[in-house]
RNA sequence: GCCCCCAUCGUCCAGCGGCCUAGGACACCUGCCUUUCACGCAGGUAACACGGGUUCGAAUCCCGUUGGGGGUACCA
Protein backbone atom coordinates (compact mmCIF):
# COMPACT_ATOMS: atom_id res chain seq x y z
CA UNK A 1 0.00 0.00 0.00
CA UNK A 2 2.24 2.69 -0.98
CA UNK A 3 0.09 5.17 -3.01
CA UNK A 4 -1.61 7.71 -0.81
CA UNK A 5 -4.77 6.73 0.97
CA UNK A 6 -7.80 8.88 1.68
CA UNK A 7 -8.81 7.54 4.99
CA UNK A 8 -11.55 8.82 7.92
CA UNK A 9 -12.03 8.52 11.63
CA UNK A 10 -15.35 8.64 12.60
CA UNK A 11 -16.44 9.08 16.04
CA UNK A 12 -20.08 9.22 17.16
CA UNK A 13 -19.90 11.68 20.04
CA UNK A 14 -21.97 9.56 22.36
CA UNK A 15 -19.11 9.21 25.08
CA UNK A 16 -15.44 10.16 25.98
CA UNK A 17 -12.80 8.66 23.41
CA UNK A 18 -13.00 5.06 23.93
CA UNK A 19 -9.04 3.01 23.72
CA UNK A 20 -10.80 0.77 21.05
CA UNK A 21 -11.71 3.59 19.02
CA UNK A 22 -8.32 5.35 19.70
CA UNK A 23 -6.88 1.35 18.37
CA UNK A 24 -8.88 2.70 15.12
CA UNK A 25 -8.19 5.78 14.80
CA UNK A 26 -4.35 5.10 14.73
CA UNK A 27 -4.65 2.24 12.25
CA UNK A 28 -6.07 5.02 10.05
CA UNK A 29 -3.44 7.68 10.94
CA UNK A 30 -0.68 5.38 10.38
CA UNK A 31 -1.51 4.32 7.35
CA UNK A 32 -2.10 7.82 6.10
CA UNK A 33 0.86 9.02 7.36
CA UNK A 34 2.52 6.01 5.89
CA UNK A 35 1.74 6.62 2.45
CA UNK A 36 1.53 10.30 2.39
CA UNK A 37 -1.73 10.01 2.18
CA UNK A 38 -5.05 12.30 3.98
CA UNK A 39 -6.64 11.50 7.55
CA UNK A 40 -9.89 12.69 7.46
CA UNK A 41 -12.04 13.64 10.62
CA UNK A 42 -16.07 13.11 10.52
CA UNK A 43 -18.45 13.63 13.15
CA UNK A 44 -21.27 11.09 13.16
CA UNK A 45 -23.78 13.13 14.87
CA UNK A 46 -26.83 12.28 13.16
CA UNK A 47 -28.95 10.79 15.78
CA UNK A 48 -29.97 14.41 17.72
CA UNK A 49 -31.59 12.09 20.97
CA UNK A 50 -28.16 10.67 22.23
CA UNK A 51 -25.83 13.44 19.98
CA UNK A 52 -24.20 15.28 23.29
CA UNK A 53 -21.62 17.78 21.42
CA UNK A 54 -19.49 18.85 24.28
CA UNK A 55 -17.91 15.16 23.80
CA UNK A 56 -16.55 16.61 20.49
CA UNK A 57 -14.18 18.63 22.36
CA UNK A 58 -12.77 15.58 24.34
CA UNK A 59 -12.68 13.60 21.18
CA UNK A 60 -10.51 15.80 19.03
CA UNK A 61 -8.52 16.83 22.51
CA UNK A 62 -7.45 12.86 22.52
CA UNK A 63 -6.75 13.15 19.29
CA UNK A 64 -4.71 15.83 19.81
CA UNK A 65 -2.95 14.37 22.61
CA UNK A 66 -2.19 11.13 20.99
CA UNK A 67 -1.13 12.98 18.22
CA UNK A 68 -3.14 11.90 15.66
CA UNK A 69 -3.18 14.89 13.50
CA UNK A 70 -5.80 15.14 10.88
CA UNK A 71 -6.11 16.93 8.01
CA UNK A 72 -8.64 19.32 6.62
CA UNK A 73 -12.10 20.84 9.23
CA UNK A 74 -13.75 17.61 10.78
CA UNK A 75 -17.21 17.78 8.76
CA UNK A 76 -20.13 17.00 10.85
CA UNK A 77 -22.78 15.20 9.67
CA UNK A 78 -25.79 17.14 11.38
CA UNK A 79 -24.74 19.65 9.22
CA UNK A 80 -25.16 17.87 5.79
CA UNK A 81 -28.54 17.10 6.46
CA UNK A 82 -29.52 18.01 2.23
CA UNK A 83 -26.97 15.87 0.88
CA UNK A 84 -28.46 12.58 2.83
CA UNK A 85 -32.11 13.63 1.64
CA UNK A 86 -30.83 14.08 -1.52
CA UNK A 87 -29.48 10.69 -1.57
CA UNK A 88 -32.76 9.37 -0.10
CA UNK A 89 -34.66 10.71 -2.92
CA UNK A 90 -32.25 9.13 -5.67
CA UNK A 91 -33.09 5.87 -3.85
CA UNK A 92 -36.29 6.26 -4.11
CA UNK A 93 -36.48 7.65 -7.77
CA UNK A 94 -34.78 4.16 -8.17
CA UNK A 95 -37.34 2.15 -6.36
CA UNK A 96 -34.53 1.02 -3.52
CA UNK A 97 -36.48 2.26 -0.73
CA UNK A 98 -39.86 1.33 -0.13
CA UNK A 99 -41.92 3.44 3.00
CA UNK A 100 -42.88 1.29 6.00
CA UNK A 101 -44.78 2.65 9.16
CA UNK A 102 -44.22 -0.50 11.42
CA UNK A 103 -43.45 0.18 15.01
CA UNK A 104 -40.55 -1.66 16.48
CA UNK A 105 -43.21 -3.17 18.72
CA UNK A 106 -45.18 -4.54 15.87
CA UNK A 107 -42.10 -5.91 13.97
CA UNK A 108 -41.18 -7.63 17.34
CA UNK A 109 -44.73 -9.56 17.83
CA UNK A 110 -44.87 -10.67 14.18
CA UNK A 111 -41.15 -12.60 15.12
CA UNK A 112 -42.19 -13.59 18.08
CA UNK A 113 -45.27 -15.46 16.25
CA UNK A 114 -43.21 -16.60 13.61
CA UNK A 115 -40.13 -18.13 15.36
CA UNK A 116 -38.85 -15.65 17.19
CA UNK A 117 -36.12 -14.31 14.63
CA UNK A 118 -35.00 -10.60 15.22
CA UNK A 119 -34.88 -8.17 11.80
CA UNK A 120 -37.05 -6.96 9.84
CA UNK A 121 -39.79 -8.86 8.31
CA UNK A 122 -40.44 -6.95 5.21
CA UNK A 123 -44.06 -6.56 5.68
CA UNK A 124 -44.45 -3.24 4.09
CA UNK A 125 -42.37 -4.04 1.31
CA UNK A 126 -45.49 -4.80 -1.26
CA UNK A 127 -47.64 -2.33 0.36
CA UNK A 128 -47.27 0.65 -1.73
CA UNK A 129 -46.55 3.35 1.11
CA UNK A 130 -45.71 6.38 -0.48
CA UNK A 131 -43.78 8.95 1.67
CA UNK A 132 -45.28 10.53 4.68
CA UNK A 133 -44.92 11.47 8.70
CA UNK A 134 -43.76 8.65 10.73
CA UNK A 135 -43.03 6.82 7.44
CA UNK A 136 -39.21 5.37 7.56
CA UNK A 137 -38.02 4.57 3.84
CA UNK A 138 -36.72 0.97 3.97
CA UNK A 139 -34.01 -0.53 1.54
CA UNK A 140 -35.10 -3.17 -0.40
CA UNK A 141 -32.76 -5.90 -0.15
CA UNK A 142 -31.96 -8.55 -2.92
CA UNK A 143 -33.56 -11.71 -2.43
CA UNK A 144 -30.71 -13.88 -4.02
CA UNK A 145 -27.10 -13.36 -4.52
CA UNK A 146 -23.81 -12.56 -2.44
CA UNK A 147 -22.31 -9.27 -1.37
CA UNK A 148 -18.76 -9.61 0.04
CA UNK A 149 -15.55 -8.10 -0.02
CA UNK A 150 -11.79 -8.42 -0.01
CA UNK A 151 -10.77 -7.25 3.70
CA UNK A 152 -7.02 -6.49 4.29
CA UNK A 153 -7.41 -8.29 7.63
CA UNK A 154 -10.04 -10.90 7.04
CA UNK A 155 -9.87 -11.74 3.67
CA UNK A 156 -13.42 -12.55 1.40
CA UNK A 157 -15.63 -11.91 3.14
CA UNK A 158 -19.20 -12.48 1.86
CA UNK A 159 -22.62 -12.71 3.10
CA UNK A 160 -26.08 -13.96 1.34
CA UNK A 161 -28.35 -11.20 0.46
CA UNK A 162 -31.67 -13.60 1.49
CA UNK A 163 -29.93 -13.09 5.09
CA UNK A 164 -29.92 -9.22 4.76
CA UNK A 165 -32.36 -7.44 6.29
CA UNK A 166 -34.41 -4.70 4.90
CA UNK A 167 -32.50 -1.94 7.14
CA UNK A 168 -34.02 1.79 7.87
CA UNK A 169 -31.92 4.53 5.57
CA UNK A 170 -34.37 7.76 6.59
CA UNK A 171 -36.31 7.59 9.74
CA UNK A 172 -39.85 8.61 10.53
CA UNK A 173 -38.68 12.30 11.16
CA UNK A 174 -37.18 12.10 7.39
CA UNK A 175 -33.46 11.98 8.98
CA UNK A 176 -31.15 9.81 7.72
CA UNK A 177 -29.86 6.99 9.64
CA UNK A 178 -25.99 5.70 10.06
CA UNK A 179 -25.70 3.60 7.27
CA UNK A 180 -26.95 6.38 4.89
CA UNK A 181 -25.14 8.82 5.65
CA UNK A 182 -21.89 6.72 6.46
CA UNK A 183 -21.90 5.24 3.09
CA UNK A 184 -22.62 8.43 1.10
CA UNK A 185 -20.39 10.41 2.89
CA UNK A 186 -17.36 7.74 2.73
CA UNK A 187 -18.35 8.10 -1.20
CA UNK A 188 -18.38 11.78 -1.27
CA UNK A 189 -15.23 12.37 0.91
CA UNK A 190 -13.36 10.13 -1.41
CA UNK A 191 -12.53 7.81 1.17
CA UNK A 192 -10.43 4.94 0.17
CA UNK A 193 -9.55 2.45 2.96
CA UNK A 194 -12.23 2.36 5.56
CA UNK A 195 -10.28 0.85 8.17
CA UNK A 196 -12.97 0.57 11.17
CA UNK A 197 -13.80 -2.00 14.28
CA UNK A 198 -14.97 -5.77 13.77
CA UNK A 199 -17.83 -4.63 15.26
CA UNK A 200 -18.92 -2.87 11.58
CA UNK A 201 -18.49 -6.20 9.73
CA UNK A 202 -22.40 -7.40 9.59
CA UNK A 203 -23.16 -3.74 8.31
CA UNK A 204 -20.27 -3.52 5.37
CA UNK A 205 -22.61 -5.72 2.91
CA UNK A 206 -25.40 -3.18 3.71
CA UNK A 207 -23.32 -0.28 3.22
CA UNK A 208 -21.91 -1.73 -0.02
CA UNK A 209 -25.74 -2.50 -1.34
CA UNK A 210 -26.60 1.38 -0.61
CA UNK A 211 -23.32 2.33 -2.39
CA UNK A 212 -24.29 0.49 -5.64
CA UNK A 213 -27.78 1.47 -5.50
CA UNK A 214 -26.74 5.13 -5.34
CA UNK A 215 -24.43 4.47 -8.25
CA UNK A 216 -21.59 5.31 -6.09
CA UNK A 217 -18.14 4.10 -6.13
CA UNK A 218 -16.96 1.36 -3.52
CA UNK A 219 -13.81 1.87 -0.93
CA UNK A 220 -10.93 0.40 -2.87
CA UNK A 221 -10.66 -1.00 0.49
CA UNK A 222 -11.79 -2.26 3.99
CA UNK A 223 -9.67 -3.17 7.03
CA UNK A 224 -11.67 -4.30 10.20
CA UNK A 225 -9.86 -4.38 13.01
CA UNK A 226 -9.59 -6.93 16.10
CA UNK A 227 -11.59 -5.86 18.48
CA UNK A 228 -10.40 -4.58 22.13
CA UNK A 229 -11.41 -7.37 24.92
CA UNK A 230 -11.45 -7.26 28.43
CA UNK A 231 -10.24 -10.25 30.76
CA UNK A 232 -13.24 -12.21 30.17
CA UNK A 233 -12.78 -11.56 26.46
CA UNK A 234 -15.75 -9.50 26.01
CA UNK A 235 -15.47 -6.21 23.80
CA UNK A 236 -14.07 -3.15 26.18
CA UNK A 237 -17.59 -1.68 26.91
CA UNK A 238 -18.12 2.13 28.72
CA UNK A 239 -19.89 0.38 31.51
CA UNK A 240 -17.54 -1.93 33.02
CA UNK A 241 -13.99 -1.01 31.80
CA UNK A 242 -11.54 1.10 32.35
CA UNK A 243 -12.11 2.90 28.39
CA UNK A 244 -11.43 6.05 28.77
CA UNK A 245 -8.69 7.48 26.96
CA UNK A 246 -9.02 10.99 28.97
CA UNK A 247 -8.49 9.00 32.32
CA UNK A 248 -5.32 7.02 31.22
CA UNK A 249 -4.11 10.44 29.93
CA UNK A 250 -5.02 12.19 33.84
CA UNK A 251 -3.68 8.87 35.46
CA UNK A 252 0.01 9.67 33.78
CA UNK A 253 0.22 7.87 30.84
CA UNK A 254 2.29 9.18 28.01
CA UNK A 255 0.40 9.86 24.98
CA UNK A 256 3.94 8.01 22.70
CA UNK A 257 3.18 5.13 25.49
CA UNK A 258 -0.17 5.01 24.43
CA UNK A 259 -0.04 4.90 20.54
CA UNK A 260 3.42 2.50 20.93
CA UNK A 261 0.80 -0.33 22.91
CA UNK A 262 -1.97 0.72 21.15
CA UNK A 263 0.21 0.01 17.80
CA UNK A 264 0.58 -3.18 18.95
CA UNK A 265 -2.48 -5.19 19.49
CA UNK A 266 -3.27 -7.19 16.70
CA UNK A 267 0.14 -6.04 15.05
CA UNK A 268 3.50 -6.75 15.96
CA UNK A 269 7.15 -5.33 14.45
CA UNK A 270 8.69 -8.20 12.00
CA UNK A 271 12.40 -7.01 14.37
CA UNK A 272 10.72 -7.94 17.82
CA UNK A 273 11.47 -4.49 18.63
CA UNK A 274 7.97 -3.56 20.77
CA UNK A 275 9.29 -0.35 22.43
CA UNK A 276 10.07 2.40 19.76
CA UNK A 277 9.04 5.62 18.73
CA UNK A 278 5.89 5.97 16.70
CA UNK A 279 7.65 7.21 13.37
CA UNK A 280 9.38 3.89 13.63
CA UNK A 281 6.29 2.21 13.81
CA UNK A 282 4.49 4.03 10.89
CA UNK A 283 6.66 2.54 8.94
CA UNK A 284 6.47 -0.70 9.70
CA UNK A 285 3.19 -1.02 10.25
CA UNK A 286 1.02 -3.45 7.67
CA UNK A 287 -3.04 -3.80 7.78
CA UNK A 288 -1.80 -6.93 6.06
CA UNK A 289 -0.19 -7.62 9.02
CA UNK A 290 -3.03 -7.13 11.38
CA UNK A 291 -4.47 -9.96 13.17
CA UNK A 292 -7.91 -11.19 12.84
CA UNK A 293 -8.57 -12.05 16.29
CA UNK A 294 -9.95 -9.99 19.52
CA UNK A 295 -6.84 -8.55 21.63
CA UNK A 296 -6.95 -8.42 25.34
CA UNK A 297 -6.05 -4.68 26.34
CA UNK A 298 -3.64 -5.50 29.04
CA UNK A 299 -2.94 -2.75 31.47
CA UNK A 300 0.40 -4.69 32.78
CA UNK A 301 1.66 -4.27 29.65
CA UNK A 302 0.79 -0.81 29.02
CA UNK A 303 2.53 0.00 32.34
CA UNK A 304 5.69 -1.48 31.19
CA UNK A 305 5.45 0.32 27.70
CA UNK A 306 4.31 3.91 29.73
CA UNK A 307 7.84 2.66 32.31
CA UNK A 308 10.19 2.58 29.39
CA UNK A 309 8.74 5.69 27.57
CA UNK A 310 9.26 7.64 30.37
CA UNK A 311 13.01 6.53 31.34
CA UNK A 312 13.42 7.55 27.50
CA UNK A 313 12.66 10.90 28.58
CA UNK A 314 15.26 13.68 28.59
CA UNK A 315 15.31 14.50 32.68
CA UNK A 316 14.58 18.08 32.08
CA UNK A 317 11.63 16.98 29.45
CA UNK A 318 10.00 14.08 32.73
CA UNK A 319 9.98 17.21 35.34
CA UNK A 320 8.45 19.40 32.58
CA UNK A 321 5.67 16.35 32.18
CA UNK A 322 5.03 15.39 35.80
CA UNK A 323 4.14 19.00 36.91
CA UNK A 324 0.89 18.85 36.27
CA UNK A 325 0.54 15.58 38.40
CA UNK A 326 2.35 17.58 41.30
CA UNK A 327 -0.81 18.23 43.91
CA UNK A 328 1.09 20.12 46.44
CA UNK A 329 2.79 23.15 44.87
CA UNK A 330 6.20 24.58 45.11
CA UNK A 331 7.56 22.18 47.60
CA UNK A 332 6.67 19.51 45.12
CA UNK A 333 8.45 20.87 42.42
CA UNK A 334 11.38 22.02 44.58
CA UNK A 335 11.61 18.08 45.59
CA UNK A 336 11.18 16.86 42.13
CA UNK A 337 13.84 19.13 40.80
CA UNK A 338 16.26 17.36 43.33
CA UNK A 339 15.37 13.99 42.78
CA UNK A 340 13.81 13.53 39.30
CA UNK A 341 16.87 11.36 37.52
CA UNK A 342 16.06 9.28 40.91
CA UNK A 343 12.43 8.69 40.87
CA UNK A 344 12.34 8.79 36.70
CA UNK A 345 14.09 5.46 36.81
CA UNK A 346 11.28 4.14 39.29
CA UNK A 347 7.97 5.38 38.41
CA UNK A 348 5.62 3.67 35.80
CA UNK A 349 3.03 6.30 35.25
CA UNK A 350 3.37 10.22 36.17
CA UNK A 351 1.18 10.57 38.82
CA UNK A 352 3.41 7.90 40.49
CA UNK A 353 5.91 10.85 41.14
CA UNK A 354 4.24 12.60 44.11
CA UNK A 355 4.60 10.02 46.58
CA UNK A 356 7.64 8.73 45.79
CA UNK A 357 8.46 12.41 46.67
CA UNK A 358 6.20 13.08 49.51
CA UNK A 359 8.15 12.77 52.57
CA UNK A 360 10.21 15.94 51.54
CA UNK A 361 6.68 17.98 51.45
CA UNK A 362 4.65 17.21 54.19
CA UNK A 363 5.39 17.97 57.92
CA UNK A 364 4.95 14.19 58.88
CA UNK A 365 4.99 11.52 56.62
CA UNK A 366 2.40 8.67 56.90
CA UNK A 367 3.75 5.60 58.21
CA UNK A 368 2.97 2.79 56.50
CA UNK A 369 1.93 0.07 58.84
CA UNK A 370 3.59 -2.98 57.12
CA UNK A 371 6.57 -1.08 56.43
CA UNK A 372 7.17 0.00 60.34
CA UNK A 373 6.56 -3.86 61.20
CA UNK A 374 9.16 -4.82 58.85
CA UNK A 375 11.60 -2.39 60.10
CA UNK A 376 10.92 -1.43 63.17
CA UNK A 377 8.98 -3.73 65.31
CA UNK A 378 10.74 -6.88 63.60
CA UNK A 379 13.66 -5.20 62.70
CA UNK A 380 17.00 -5.74 64.40
CA UNK A 381 19.07 -3.47 66.73
CA UNK A 382 16.41 -0.73 66.11
CA UNK A 383 16.74 1.38 69.20
CA UNK A 384 21.05 0.71 68.73
CA UNK A 385 20.78 2.21 65.21
CA UNK A 386 18.50 4.99 65.55
CA UNK A 387 20.53 6.34 68.40
CA UNK A 388 23.55 5.56 66.84
CA UNK A 389 22.39 7.82 63.34
CA UNK A 390 21.42 10.49 64.96
CA UNK A 391 24.98 10.95 66.44
CA UNK A 392 26.94 10.12 63.71
CA UNK A 393 24.49 12.78 61.30
CA UNK A 394 24.75 15.00 64.47
CA UNK A 395 28.54 15.12 64.24
CA UNK A 396 28.31 16.00 60.04
CA UNK A 397 29.30 19.59 59.30
CA UNK A 398 27.05 21.76 57.38
CA UNK A 399 29.09 20.87 54.24
CA UNK A 400 29.04 17.07 54.43
CA UNK A 401 25.63 16.96 54.49
CA UNK A 402 26.01 15.18 50.93
CA UNK A 403 25.80 11.86 50.11
CA UNK A 404 28.77 10.45 50.27
CA UNK A 405 29.21 11.65 54.08
CA UNK A 406 25.89 10.84 55.06
CA UNK A 407 26.49 7.13 54.05
CA UNK A 408 29.90 7.14 55.82
CA UNK A 409 28.15 8.30 58.83
CA UNK A 410 24.77 5.68 58.35
CA UNK A 411 27.44 3.16 57.70
CA UNK A 412 29.38 3.77 60.97
CA UNK A 413 26.27 4.13 62.73
CA UNK A 414 25.32 0.41 61.76
CA UNK A 415 28.77 -0.56 63.39
CA UNK A 416 28.23 1.37 65.90
CA UNK A 417 24.75 -0.64 66.47
CA UNK A 418 26.21 -3.83 65.64
CA UNK A 419 24.67 -4.13 62.32
CA UNK A 420 28.03 -5.70 61.05
CA UNK A 421 28.36 -8.56 58.59
CA UNK A 422 31.20 -11.49 58.64
CA UNK A 423 33.99 -9.10 57.13
CA UNK A 424 33.61 -6.45 59.74
CA UNK A 425 31.63 -4.45 57.20
CA UNK A 426 28.39 -2.38 57.97
CA UNK A 427 25.24 -4.78 56.96
CA UNK A 428 23.93 -1.33 55.16
CA UNK A 429 20.40 -3.26 54.16
CA UNK A 430 19.67 -3.68 57.50
CA UNK A 431 20.47 -0.65 58.69
CA UNK A 432 19.00 1.48 56.40
CA UNK A 433 15.60 -0.05 57.37
CA UNK A 434 15.04 2.07 60.13
CA UNK A 435 16.24 5.16 59.01
CA UNK A 436 14.07 5.09 56.24
CA UNK A 437 11.40 4.23 57.50
CA UNK A 438 11.80 7.23 60.25
CA UNK A 439 12.28 9.89 57.73
CA UNK A 440 9.80 8.66 54.67
CA UNK A 441 7.23 6.08 56.22
CA UNK A 442 8.13 3.43 54.06
CA UNK A 443 10.77 0.56 53.53
CA UNK A 444 10.54 0.82 50.12
CA UNK A 445 11.70 4.00 48.30
CA UNK A 446 14.29 6.48 46.33
CA UNK A 447 17.64 6.04 47.46
CA UNK A 448 18.48 7.00 50.77
CA UNK A 449 22.06 8.97 51.15
CA UNK A 450 20.84 11.65 48.44
CA UNK A 451 16.72 11.90 50.30
CA UNK A 452 18.74 12.65 53.59
CA UNK A 453 20.58 15.18 51.75
CA UNK A 454 17.85 16.87 50.26
CA UNK A 455 15.63 16.49 53.64
CA UNK A 456 17.86 18.70 55.39
CA UNK A 457 19.80 18.40 58.40
CA UNK A 458 17.22 19.79 60.49
CA UNK A 459 14.38 17.49 59.96
CA UNK A 460 16.19 14.59 58.98
CA UNK A 461 17.32 14.59 62.85
CA UNK A 462 13.54 15.55 64.38
CA UNK A 463 12.28 12.58 62.80
CA UNK A 464 14.80 10.57 63.50
CA UNK A 465 14.21 11.76 67.32
CA UNK A 466 10.73 10.88 67.04
CA UNK A 467 10.82 7.87 65.77
CA UNK A 468 13.01 7.12 68.68
CA UNK A 469 10.69 8.25 71.51
CA UNK A 470 7.92 6.37 70.24
CA UNK A 471 9.87 3.00 70.80
CA UNK A 472 10.75 4.40 74.75
C1' G B 1 -32.02 -18.92 16.99
C1' C B 2 -29.77 -16.88 12.46
C1' C B 3 -25.52 -14.45 10.09
C1' C B 4 -20.25 -13.15 10.20
C1' C B 5 -15.45 -13.64 12.24
C1' C B 6 -11.68 -15.93 15.19
C1' A B 7 -8.58 -20.17 17.40
C1' U B 8 0.18 -20.68 18.99
C1' C B 9 2.61 -19.88 26.33
C1' G B 10 -1.95 -16.60 31.54
C1' U B 11 -1.48 -12.09 27.93
C1' C B 12 0.36 -9.55 23.24
C1' C B 13 3.02 -10.79 19.04
C1' A B 14 6.63 -14.13 15.53
C1' G B 15 5.82 -18.44 12.54
C1' C B 16 2.98 -18.02 5.64
C1' G B 17 4.83 -26.63 4.20
C1' G B 18 10.83 -28.81 5.90
C1' C B 19 15.46 -23.90 9.32
C1' C B 20 10.16 -25.65 15.24
C1' U B 21 13.11 -30.63 20.37
C1' A B 22 7.86 -23.61 18.32
C1' G B 23 10.95 -17.74 18.94
C1' G B 24 10.37 -12.64 21.35
C1' A B 25 7.82 -9.37 24.82
C1' C B 26 4.55 -8.52 29.32
C1' A B 27 3.30 -10.97 33.74
C1' C B 28 5.06 -14.69 37.21
C1' C B 29 9.25 -17.51 39.73
C1' U B 30 14.89 -18.12 40.77
C1' G B 31 19.61 -16.09 41.07
C1' C B 32 23.20 -12.03 40.30
C1' C B 33 24.03 -6.75 40.91
C1' U B 34 22.70 -3.61 45.02
C1' U B 35 21.64 1.07 50.89
C1' U B 36 15.42 -0.39 50.02
C1' C B 37 12.88 -0.21 45.56
C1' A B 38 13.50 0.19 40.50
C1' C B 39 16.82 -0.54 36.39
C1' G B 40 20.16 -4.05 34.34
C1' C B 41 21.99 -9.08 33.74
C1' A B 42 21.52 -14.66 33.84
C1' G B 43 18.03 -18.49 34.17
C1' G B 44 13.03 -20.90 34.82
C1' U B 45 7.64 -22.34 34.45
C1' A B 46 4.35 -21.99 30.31
C1' A B 47 1.17 -22.83 24.03
C1' C B 48 0.36 -25.03 18.32
C1' A B 49 -8.17 -26.59 21.04
C1' C B 50 -9.79 -31.56 19.07
C1' G B 51 -10.69 -35.03 14.93
C1' G B 52 -10.16 -36.18 9.98
C1' G B 53 -7.83 -35.37 5.41
C1' U B 54 -3.88 -33.37 1.51
C1' U B 55 1.56 -34.13 1.42
C1' C B 56 7.64 -37.64 1.46
C1' G B 57 6.76 -33.85 5.34
C1' A B 58 1.74 -29.55 8.68
C1' A B 59 1.65 -24.99 14.01
C1' U B 60 1.53 -23.69 8.83
C1' C B 61 -3.22 -26.00 3.40
C1' C B 62 -8.56 -28.25 3.29
C1' C B 63 -12.99 -30.18 5.90
C1' G B 64 -15.56 -31.06 10.35
C1' U B 65 -16.19 -30.63 15.69
C1' U B 66 -15.65 -27.86 19.91
C1' G B 67 -14.76 -23.29 22.07
C1' G B 68 -14.68 -17.89 21.99
C1' G B 69 -16.18 -13.27 20.03
C1' G B 70 -19.12 -9.85 17.04
C1' G B 71 -23.77 -8.57 14.76
C1' U B 72 -28.84 -9.16 14.72
C1' A B 73 -32.44 -1.11 16.44
C1' C B 74 -36.51 4.28 12.99
C1' C B 75 -27.96 3.58 17.85
C1' A B 76 -23.45 4.47 15.59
Amino acid sequence: MSSPVRVRFAPSPTGFLHVGSGHSALANWMVARQTGGEFLLRIEDTDAERNRPELVDNVLEMLEWLGLTWDGTPVHQSARGELYADAAQTLVAAGAVYFCDCTGEQVQARNKESGGKPGYDGHCRDRGLVAGPGRAARFRTPDEGRTGWTDLVRGDVTFANADIEDFVVLRGSGAPMFLLANAFDDADMGITHVIRGEDHVNSTPKYLLLLDALGLSRPTAFAHMPLLVNESRKKLSKRRDDVSMSDYRDRGYLPEAMVNYLALLGWGPADGVEVRPISEIVDLYRLEDVNASPAFFDQKKLSFVNAEHIRALPTDEFQARAIPFLTLGDPAREALATLAVEAQERVRTLAEVEPMIEFLIVDEPTVDEASWTKAITKGRNVVEMLDASIARLEALDADQWIPAPIQEAIGAAALDAGLVNAEGKPQLSKAQGPVRVALTGRTVGLPLWESITVLGRERTLSRLRATRGRLE
